[in-house]
DNA sequence: AAGCTCTGCTTTTTT
DNA sequence: AGCAGAGCTT
């Protein structure tokens, strides 16, 4: 690898912590990459360098690109997301962090804890927030470190009474967590951070394992995740890359005070830039530069291409969402044909639920791809009836497991479940077999369900068997529960095989609990060539020669749900930015115009007057920056109120 | 009283 | 596609 003297002024800075400004395309993982090979050859051990990312996609890639780099020794280097490096530490040591037995839990398990204790505070018939807004509360909430009563009084929601209710409902979500030994995923973070910072003894002897951190995507980076950083530096380094004009987790809690107060809050540290973009020709980055320049934020940046001219960006609009999808297709094979691999095509949707139009149209067309941010395998309602049997083996504490698995049996409703679950506490500490011989007596009609729970059991350290037998033994029941069995039953068959990789069930479940990965993602083991399609949030740190900007229409950018919010609309505009800034050589944005109908909307009706003129990006494009199929068709003397027609329904 | 079925509503982004 | 709630069946 070759470096400018910025970036060698980086991976060699030999002072003190460090925050390194890096612009899209600027070699920012190249920099990460670069210092730790550095830092190994310079005499650090690998196992005292801590890598930590924000993604799993980032961690995936970096840790791929250290294998090139500096070959076996990035095995003894420590790399993952925050989430998993706190809770892979607190593994290995639960008593220091009072964390034994207990059992990850996931976004929807969460929402489904919430909805109990949301039952016992809503009045009949009333309005009431939903579970999973209650659970983003707490969670944002938790992220910045801010008590959620404070927080609902600095953005109050609801009625006074509500938010009154709410908070309850929160804090009996965490007693009811604590009763049934889940950790979510901001716990994760919390109980690390908190134990970190009280426990003196604990902080000396983590902050003592390592001697160099890096941290990717700063500008991501929330409240807690900073507390852990000052935990855990000192003596080690702290060397953090950041952009913040590709700040886009505002929602998650990130705060890019700890890009912009960085000095501040870190004393004894220093900035450096990195400023020259490598990846992009001119006009990607000539339009990049417009969408920031029309902020009312002053972001500064201007990129400025090392590969000089290429290929002016296309706009191109359709009728429909099908014909969009069918375009990028045919487009892609066509390109495919001429030699491209399909590899060097992405396809970014602001939105999972956005893709499905093109994931339908890459399937007919039999073109290979992975979809990254995808539905999730471990999402699926199939799916996740199989793994409750194996989670209620796993902690028969885990009542939204049990929950899910004896409601698949006909006969047991919501009901007698939750009789059974009582039943199964007042055992806690019981062997198993003594609760399962108790739920046999006591279901007498369904007690063949137990039979799989005994399976699983005796094959606990056989992964792929029990797996197996858990699925065969659910087979019938769940052939008649869901329609298309058949690519049902395929997800369950790569359900096996995940097994295979792992030495207990406990393993499996806890790997899977962090990083749900797609179906797709897993069908691409055998299949190298494919064409991404991907959000544009898991695309950042990723580029290709040809990107698609699926799309790119009113309502997408900026997301109609974020109309209103000027914090949320600018987020919006920096997650385009960084959609447009992942392409190389060319950009394609593709739009249509004509069928743009949110039937929910929030109060903004249907049909084309859903949006008028203001609330889009791409609106008053300067003419010249972009090839669009009938240019000059949009932002040329309409007023504000106007809507936009497509070209196709023009005279 | 519990379970089941049908209908209408909803869909940002991630760990 | 899945969930909440209403209404129907066992």
């Amino acid at each position: 690898m070759e470096f400018n003297d910025q970036q060698l002024a980086a991976i060699e800075h030999d002072g003190s912590h460090v925050l390194v400004l890096a612009g899209a395309g600027t070699g920012k993982t190249m920099v990460i990459v670069g210092r730790t090979a550095h830092l190994i050859r310079s005499g650090v051990e690998p196992g005292r360098i801590l890598l930590l990312t924000f993604t799993r996609r980032a961690a995936r890639e970096m840790t791929a690109r250290l294998r090139l780099e500096v070959g076996p020794a990035s095995d003894l280097l420590i790399a993952g997301t925050f989430h998993h490096f706190c809770l892979r530490t607190m593994r290995s040591m639960p008593k220091s962090f009072g964390t034994q037995d207990s059992t990850v839990i996931d976004r929807d398990d969460q929402i489904q804890v919430m909805r109990l204790v949301r039952s016992l505070h809503r009045k009949k018939g009333e309005k009431f927030p939903r579970a999973s807004e209650i659970v983003r509360v707490a969670s944002y909430a938790r992220n910045t470190n801010i008590p959620a009563s404070e927080y609902l009084e600095r953005f109050p929601r609801w009625e006074d009474d509500v938010n009154e209710r709410v908070l309850h409902c929160i804090s009996g979500y965490g007693e009811r967590k604590t009763a049934s030994n889940y950790i979510d995923f901001d716990d994760i973070l919390f109980i690390f951070a908190s134990r970190l910072h009280r426990d003196e003894g604990l902080r000396t002897k983590l902050a003592g394992l390592y001697d160099h951190i890096l941290v990717d995507e700063m500008q991501d980076t929330n409240p807690l995740q900073m507390l852990i950083l000052d935990g855990l530096r000192d003596p080690a380094r702290l060397f953090c890359v950041g952009d913040d004009a590709q700040s886009i987790y505002a929602f998650r809690g990130a705060d890019f005070r700890n890009v912009h107060s960085f000095t501040e809050m870190v004393p004894g540290s220093s900035v450096l830039k990195l400023e020259r973009n490598y990846r992009s020709h001119q006009e990607i980055l000539d339009l990049a530069n417009w969408l920031l320049s029309e902020s009312p934020l002053e972001y500064g940046r201007i990129l400025e291409a090392r590969r000089g001219k290429g290929f002016k960006p296309f706009l191109i609009d359709f009728d429909s969402d099908f014909d969009e999808a069918r375009w990028i297709v045919e487009d892609i094979v066509e390109r495919n044909d001429r030699g491209a691999r399909l590899s060097e095509h992405m396809i970014i949707a602001r939105t999972a639920f956005s893709t499905r139009a093109t994931e339908a149209a890459l399937i007919e067309k039999k073109i290979p791809y992975r979809y990254v941010g995808g539905t999730q395998l471990f999402h699926a309602a199939h799916v996740k009836d199989v793994v409750s049997l194996i989670r209620c083996v796993a902690s028969m504490m885990d009542e939204i497991a049990w929950m899910r698995y004896l409601t698949i049996w006909p006969g047991i409703g919501d009901r007698t479940a939750a009789l059974m679950i009582d039943g199964i506490r007042e055992k806690r500490g019981e062997n198993p077999a003594v609760i399962f011989s108790w739920l046999r007596s006591s279901l007498k009609r369904s007690s063949n369900l137990v039979d799989g729970l005994e399976a699983v059991a005796s094959h606990w350290n056989d992964p792929p068997e029990a797996m197996q037998r858990a699925c065969s033994c659910l087979e019938e029941v769940l052939e008649t529960r869901y329609a298309g069995w058949e690519g049902r039953k395929r997800d369950l068959e790569l359900l096996v095989r995940l097994c295979s990789r792992h030495r207990t069930l406990g393993g499996f479940l806890e790997t899977y609990a962090l990083d749900p990965m797609t179906s797709s993602i897993v069908e691409r083991l055998e299949n190298d060539d494919c064409v991404t399609l991907i959000t544009a949030h898991s695309a950042k740190g990723t580029e290709a020669r040809v990107c698609y900007l699926l799309k790119a229409e009113p309502g997408q950018y900026p997301h109609f749900r974020s109309l209103g919010d000027e914090d949320a609309e600018e987020e919006e505009r920096r997650v385009l930015y960084v959609a447009m800034t992942r392409a190389m050589d060319e950009l394609i944005l593709t739009r249509s115009l004509r069928r743009i109908r949110f039937p929910w909307s929030l109060g903004l009706g249907d049909g084309p007057q859903a949006f008028p003129g203001s609330g889009y990006f791409l609106r008053d494009i300067p003419p010249g920056l972009v090839k669009h199929d009938l240019d000059g068709s949009l932002g040329s003397g309409e007023g504000d109120d106007q809507i936009i027609i497509s070209w196709r329904d023009r005279e």
